[in-house]
DNA sequence: GTATTTTTGAAAACGATTTTCATTGTTGGA
DNA sequence: TCCAACAATGAAAATCGTTTTCAAAAATAC
C-alpha cells in the first residue's frame, strides 16, 4: 500500500536493484504536487543532487510508470509529464493556455458515458484521456 | 464551403502562393479516410509523386491546420496525425491498441458534462480532447 | 516578360528522449 | 566478509519526429 514499498517490491520482482538514485528520485516524485515536465523535474532534483544524470531520471520515471505508481501525460507541448497515480479515482485535466495551470477533476457521470459509448462500439476500454483546454478564471479576466 | 476553396482563400488572404505541391497534398489529404501519421501520409503521397519533399508535406499539413481544414492529433505514439475537420460536430476517438484501428464517435451528453465541469472551475473551454484506449471487438476476441 | 517574393527539396539543425559504453554499485551466495 | 555476477550510473552519442536553412525553382505582381 505505501507507494515506496510498491516500487521496492516491483524492483525485487523484476530482479532490479534498489539504488541511492532511485530512492532520491522516488522521494522527489512522491513529494511533487504539481505536473512538472521531465526536464523541470530533473532541474528541481538537481538542485539538491547535482551529480544525478538526466538519463537516470528518464529511466527511473519510466520504471515508475511500468510499476504503476506513475502515469505519463502529454499536454501537447511536446514534453512528457509524469503524474503520481493515486489509489483514488482516475482523474482528468483542465489546462489553461494562458498561465499553464493544470487542474485535476473527476466526474463519474462522464466516465459512465464513456463506458457506454465504448460498449456501443464493441470496445473494451483500458484507459482514457480527457483534457479540457482553455482559459482559467484569472486568464479569462473574470 | 468547399474545402479546397477554403484553403485557396486562406492562401490568398495570407499572401501565400498556390503551388502544384500544395494542390497535390490537399487532394490526397481530402481523400484520406483514415488517420495516417505524417510519415504514413508522406509515404502514400510519394508513391504517386516521388519528387515531393518531406519538409513540404510537414509545412503544408501545418498550413491546413492553421487554415482550419485540418486538426492535429496525437494518440500517444509520438507521431502527429492530421485529421480533416468536417463542418459537422466535433468528435472524439476510440483507439484499439491491438490492431491500431481508430474509430470516431461523438456524444453530446459528454460534451455538456464537460462544459459543466469547466464552468464549475471557472474555466472557459476552447477545445478538448477525449480518447478511449482499449481493444476493439475483434482484438478482444468477441 | 521581368522583378519580386514565396516555395521547394535536400541536408543540416533541433529538442526530447533513448541508447551506448566504460565504470561503479548492489546483491546473493561461497 | 568477500567475491563474482550482473544491474545501474553518467556522459556522450544516437535516435526519432519535426523544423529550419539555404540555394535553386516557381508563382504572382508589375
Amino acid at each position: 500500500m505505501p507507494r515506496k514499498q510498491l516500487f521496492r517490491e516491483f524492483l525485487t520482482r523484476k530482479g532490479l536493484k534498489s539504488t541511492r538514485q532511485r530512492e532520491i528520485i522516488l522521494d522527489e516524485f512522491l513529494h511533487c504536487a504539481t505536473h512538472p515536465s521531465t526536464e523541470e523535474f530533473y532541474l528541481g532534483l538537481r538542485e539538491k543532487n547535482p551529480r544525478i544524470g538526466y538519463a537516470t531520471v528518464y529511466r527511473t520515471l519510466k520504471l515508475f510508470a511500468e510499476c504503476g505508481i506513475a502515469a505519463a501525460r502529454n499536454f501537447g507541448d511536446g514534453q512528457t509529464r509524469y503524474e503520481s497515480t493515486t489509489t483514488e479515482e482516475h482523474h482528468d485535466h483542465l489546462i489553461c493556455r494562458g498561465c499553464g495551470a493544470i487542474l485535476e477533476f473527476e466526474d463519474d457521470r462522464i466516465e459512465r458515458l464513456q463506458s457506454e459509448v465504448a460498449r456501443k462500439h464493441g470496445f473494451v476500454i483500458e484507459k482514457h484521456r480527457l483534457e479540457l483546454y482553455g482559459l482559467c478564471g484569472n486568464c479569462a479576466g473574470n
